[in-house]
Order: structure tokens, then C-alpha cells, then sequence
DNA sequence: GTCTATAAGAAGATAGAC
DNA sequence: GTCTATCTTCTTATAGAC
């Protein structure tokens, strides 16, 4: 089978560069690098890819099309809108988890790729994920779940960037699970760190 | 006064640059992109800076001499730890509102940067920056004004991550103050979200 | 699927004139 | 303090052999 296996090396070159993307960044890798790392010449990369731009574009748009398949499963859901955004939350540590290159290169790249047109794709990402989170959030007031007095829009920013923001630190298998941290974060997020009553 | 006008020249290149390092990236900025703002050519850069490099390297030591000054007033006040606390907030937020640009470059580039040896300092000021919290949050806990289950270090990167991440979407002479998202994000910090007794 | 060889352009930096 | 002119190196990408 030339097809599998052949998928199967472009994977591995895609994770290879899905690290050290993540690593050094998009720009302060070269395609050397990545063959280097890979063990062969920086043009046998191009039998298999067009260029180092549609590398981490495959990157970028295989974690957004999973990720956003399961913030819809919530949103479809009839969870309650506290369980929704907990669940919401626990997905998003998940993705780190499961994706922290990824997740990685879109939280040090979209901004400046997605200045270009074959990175539009990401603007409407993230306008799609301030829909859900927006909706959950103003579901969560309206139900009496949260304080009626909470600026959505600031919370909302405040959610997205302090879930993945963990990623700077978050390591894999390491002592802590991302079940726990999405534990410790929510404990954070719904009940404050100050004492109680105080 | 031939010092003055060279000095107040460098200021304007460099304030010019950290401009341009802050919206596309250091490595994606190129010197002809500084010269183009400054409306010269990339040549005559070299007669102010050796390079891009040391360029990025006085924007990020002139943020951190000033932001490190301003912790160490408040730890060396007699202010409880709850308002130490929100005094170390307040003023980064306040630095993200003076120095948005180099707050902006520091959390982008310092951990790509930091593993040269020019750029070491770096390492060393975020060993600081953690002790610095790490002795704001443990008084905290020992004085009973921070819930006595905090885990500690998981909230110190909860808190640095969360704070210096507006820098994402904060603009300065925008419609919110610097102390109002100060208010706010302690508001969220210190009680939650949760609906009171909720 | 990888290698050899190389083209084409971009980027950081320099020397000396003005 | 800036410009002209240019060097060198790095980087992406290509063509064709194996």
C-alpha cells in the first residue's frame, strides 16, 4: 500500500515540524531544520509538500477542524449552561493535551499569519469561537448560573486567553494531568481565590 | 547639543521598531522594514544600532529596569498581602497601558530569545518575577487572606499568564482604562465568577 | 522517497561619500 | 545623520538523477 505508507512519512514530517514550529517558531525555522531533524535533505521535503507555508497551514487546519467539531457537540448539547462551560473549558485543556504543538503555533502565529489571505481562515476561526464562548456566557447570566453584573465581553477574553495561554507551561505526561488543571482553573474561574466571606 | 537631538533620534528608531517588532515579530521585521517607517534608508540604522539584535535587546532592558523597580516598591512596603497583591496587578496592567509594545515583544519573543546568550537576562528576570509572587501569594496563604488550599504555584502562573496575556487585545486610549480591566480582572481574580453562594 | 546541484531572492551588515 | 553601493550569507524552492 504507496498510499499509506506514504501518509504515514508525511505525518512524521508534519509532526516533526509541528515541533519544532512550536519550539522556535514559525519563522526561526527553516526547512533545513525540519529535514535535518527528519534525517534527510531539505529538498526531498518538497516531494511531499509545496512549501514550508502549506506545512503549518495542514497544522493549523487539522487541530481547528477537530477542536471546533467539539465545541459544537457542546453547544448541541442540553447540559445546563454552567455543565456547558465547564465542559467547554475541560475540551479546550484537553486540546492542549492532545495538541500542544498545535495549539502552540496557533497561539504565536495566527495573529501575524492570519494577516494573509491564505490565512484567512483563521480570523473566522476565532470569530466563530468568540460565538460560542459568547453564547455560553450570556446563557450562563440570563439562567442566574453567573453574576448578573459580569462584563460577558471581558470574561469571554478573559476565558479564551487564560485557558490557552497554559500551554507555555503545560507538558504532557509530566506530573500534572490536564484534568487537574482544568479542575484548579475552574475552581479559580467560578469561585474566586479570595477566602470565603472574605 | 549634538548628544540631545542623537539621543532623542535613537528613541524615536528604536520606539519605531518595538512598533514593528510588537505587530509582526521580531524575525519577521526586517531592518529595511525599521528604515521604511523611519523614512530611511536600511544603511543608516547602522549608525545608531550595531544590529536588529541589539536594537530588541535595549527595548527589552529598558521595560524590565523599570517594571522590576516598581515590584520591588511594593514588596518593600508595610501593605497587607491582599494589597500587595492587587498593587503588583495594578501595575502591570499599568505597564501594558505605558509599554504595550515591549510588554507585547517580551511575551512573544522571550523564550525563543532567551535561550541565546545575549539575551540571558531574560531567564533571570523571570526567575525574579516568580519570586516575586511566589512570596505575594504564600503571605497571602499564611495570613488567611488567600484560601489556605491554594496550590500556590499553579495560581503564581495563573496570575502571571492571565495579566501580561491583555497585552492580546488592550489598547491604550481605547475605551477601557488600564484600571479598569485592573478592577475587573481582581473582581474575577478574587471572587470568582460564581454567583454568590451559588 | 531521497539525493545532488543549484537557482533566485531576501536579509543583515559594511565602507566610504556627502 | 543619511545615502550610495555592495558584500555575504542564509533561505526557500526547483530540476533531474538514482
Amino acid at each position: 500500500m504507496p498510499e499509506q505508507s506514504s501518509a504515514s512519512r508525511r505525518d512524521e514530517l508534519l509532526s516533526i515540524a509541528a515541533g519544532l514550529f512550536a519550539e522556535k517558531g514559525f519563522k526561526n525555522t527553516t526547512v533545513r531544520d525540519i529535514a535535518d531533524a527528519a534525517g534527510i535533505l531539505s529538498g526531498s521535503l518538497y516531494h511531499h509538500f509545496d512549501s514550508k507555508e502549506s506545512m503549518v497551514d495542514e497544522i493549523l487546519r487539522t487541530f481547528q477542524d477537530e477542536l471546533f467539531a467539539a465545541y459544537d457537540e457542546v453547544l448541541a448539547s442540553d447540559d445546563d449552561p454552567r455543565t456547558k462551560i465547564e465542559r467547554a473549558v475541560r475540551l479546550s485543556f484537553e486540546s492542549i493535551d492532545q495538541h500542544p504543538n498545535a495549539v502552540a503555533i496557533f497561539q504565536n502565529e495566527a495573529d501575524y499569519l492570519g494577516g494573509f489571505e491564505r490565512f484567512g481562515y483563521l480570523a473566522e476561526r476565532n470569530a466563530q469561537s468568540r460565538n460560542v464562548w459568547m453564547t455560553l456566557l450570556t446563557d450562563g447570566v440570563e439562567t442566574g448560573a453567573l453574576r448578573a453584573d459580569l462584563d460577558v465581553t471581558l470574561t469571554y477574553r478573559f476565558i479564551r486567553d487564560t485557558v490557552w495561554v497554559a500551554v507555555r507551561w503545560y507538558r504532557p505526561g509530566g506530573g500534572l494531568s490536564h484534568e487537574a488543571i482544568a479542575n484548579q482553573y475552574l475552581t479559580i474561574l467560578l469561585d474566586g481565590i479570595a477566602r470565603d466571606g472574605g
